[in-house]
DNA sequence: CTTGACTCTAGACTATACTCCAAGGTTTAT
DNA sequence: ATAAACCTTGGAGTATAGTCTAGAGTCAAG
């Protein structure tokens, strides 16, 4: 079991926010000290891990939110509510994968094409590169 | 050209937001009419949907706005800065990319696997789907 | 047995990114 | 020619996501 300042450096989250997503009800430790100091398990690692990585992409707090309430209990009501809810969001994803690309793309054209070459000047902006993509 | 009203519903953006953008140095209209008018230019549009892209994938305003003012004038000094900062966005992006794709594939397997099918319910949620696809 | 590093709660403060409103001027459709 | 629908500026208000502070308790090391 890891305290607040354990988790929080293994996370790279500082322990104010610990305590604020606690207190919007995404990571709640397992358990408390005696003394009421928060014990987090290693579920909890892996759920604050997913939490950063999935505000990291673009998603709310809210959305994360929902998305850790998700549980398919494999009756069919619950099954169709989350599905709809998933493939919602893999839309979504898919559209981020898709722009992610694009703009990475740009960024490779023109940190590889403006050095010393003689491409188009029209190359040496990133909307000039992301334009050259597109063609 | 564009009026505002016209630019912000083809970017799916309020009136608003351009103007904030614009206080902020992230669009500036080509022109004004002469009587104050905003007109966009097809520069513009590109501009507003590069700005649109890039916060969805998770770029902040002022990340967006260092990504427009760059500009590789092909003489060396202003060459490597423009390599050492696009670099660095380039790996952010690749982590990125990482995220979204692991993200993509547990919401995948979430919305496959627990319908009616089998699975361990290890599965049915969006962690136990993270996990799953870690072995 | 006390000092320093850690934790607790509650509440105030901040940054970012809008969003809305007021009070007025302009354009367009009937 | 007048109403509806647009546009202007400036400034206030809101949502989200922290971040900081105060005042107090806890814990491990010397």
């Amino acid at each position: 079991m890891l305290k607040i300042g354990e988790l929080a450096s293994l996370a790279g989250v500082s322990r104010d926010t610990l305590r604020f997503y606690e207190k919007h009800g995404l990571i709640i430790p397992s358990q408390r000290t005696e003394s009421g100091y928060r014990l987090y398990s290693n579920i909890d690692v892996e759920r604050i891990s997913f939490i950063v990585s999935a505000k990291e992409v673009g998603f709310t707090l809210n959305e994360i939110h929902q998305l850790l309430e998700l549980e398919v209990t494999k009756d069919k009501k619950s099954c169709q509510d989350v599905k709809e809810f998933v493939d919602n969001k893999i839309t979504i994803v898919n559209q981020r994968l898709l722009e992610i690309e694009k703009i990475k793309h740009s960024l490779q054209t023109l940190s590889d094409a403006c050095c010393g070459g003689d491409e188009p000047a029209t190359q040496c902006t990133i909307l000039g590169a992301l334009n050259e993509q597109a063609r």
